[in-house]
DNA sequence: ACTTCACATATTGTATACATTTCTGGTCTA
DNA sequence: TAGACCAGAAATGTATACAATATGTGAAGT
């Protein structure tokens, strides 16, 4: 696409996952356009776009809405995660390239230096979660499966809208620290089984820590 | 959406999946508003909604191109589509209502019939693997998930594109129908284990005959 | 002969006017 | 008072004109 849409596409996704947009919300064209300052057609063209991710859904002739998934979809989000995520680990201990395996052992590290700051908490986190999402991306490109990358992307992203990461505890960033250090070993070891399996506990770890702070 | 759009999604879809649009192909706004006869915008709209189905890709200022997935991809397709088949099947053995379990029933007993009909072979495999959509369906219904129909669904049609149902031989139709009647106990007795296993053979298998053809 | 630049053409992106559908509220009737 | 019904308003769907971008062709220069 091009720049009027990315702006659009840009300032709603963002009004969605901050939460200004509330799930249900009616988006109404005429207010989008003032609110990001194009006109309805890049604006209906950012809204097709959104339904692509799954953060938005049009309705015939009444126009779109932020998509409210049922709360116990929640749950159904990170089991469908467990196994995608878990395969695609399995994929890149086959496939993964050494310089994949420095990127995340360099992510790791810092992460490392992250968790050994006195930083305060919410900025500790933040920076944290930045990491863990390279790490992640890493892992996915190296399953080398295009389909895999996209719809794992799209999942995070619904798992971001529906749970604000702030809820995150430093327990919580502990263990996915040791998490992703097995992680690690098990794709400088190129065995698949164990990626999968670790990679699993480490979503099914994630779901129940953010189901808590529900 | 509205008539327009709907006219204009069908069209160029139907082209895509019959192969009259190849992969790889430039989908050129101006030939494709006298093709499905309506103006720029459905078309535009259209080629989103079929961005989201992953039957098409954009780029951006050159267009729309018929989605061209790599050689390797095909098993990956179908090995995402044992995942989660399989974790539909599960689902629904928990869930599934008894109306849900007659219906998969009937459908079993009318390819019974179909099968033992003499219709062309054509014909006979056509009618079949209508009655194979509806019980997938089912199931992805009785699994209750909306998640998991929407993904399963796209998947589902990705396959289509990708190898034309001719290829159909007449023992992959009946190995294919044993799986059905296997899935049907298993889902009768409320087994998730047994369904999910039973599932996923029923998609490898798939992914096999449909491979050999190529 | 090959590269490079510039211009013409083709194609997509954006804005806006018009058409159609849906929503709102007010009135009338039972 | 409850419900149906009918404007008027508001919102979305569609068509089209204009702007920006990419592509292809040919001439000039090395």
């Amino acid at each position: 696409m091009s720049r009027a849409v990315d702006t659009a596409y840009g300032k709603i996704r963002e009004g969605i996952l901050s939460g200004a947009f509330a799930p249900g919300n009616h988006l109404k064209e005429a207010e989008l356009v003032s609110f990001c300052g194009v006109s309805r057609t890049p604006v209906r063209s950012a809204l097709n776009r959104l339904v692509t991710d799954d953060l938005v859904e049009l309705y015939r002739n009444q126009g779109a809405r932020v998509k409210a998934w049922p709360a116990d979809d929640f749950d159904d989000l990170f089991t469908i995660r467990a196994l995608l995520e878990g395969y695609a680990a399995a994929r890149a201990a086959e496939r993964i390239s050494a310089e994949q395996i420095n990127r995340i052992e360099e992510s790791i590290v810092e992460m490392d230096a992250v968790l050994a700051s006195h930083k305060p908490r919410k900025e500790l986190i933040a920076e944290f979660l930045r990491l863990n999402a390279v790490v992640h991306s890493c892992i996915w490109q190296a399953s080398g499966s295009a389909r895999l990358q996209s719809m794992l992307s799209r999942l995070v992203e619904q798992a971001l809208q529906a749970r604000t990461a702030a809820q995150f505890t430093l327990a919580r960033v502990a263990e996915s620290h040791h998490h992703h250090q097995e992680l690690l070993r098990a794709l400088q070891h190129r065995d698949p089984l164990w990626a999968e399996a670790i990679m699993r506990s480490h979503i099914r770890a994630a779901r129940v820590s953010l189901a808590d702070t529900v």
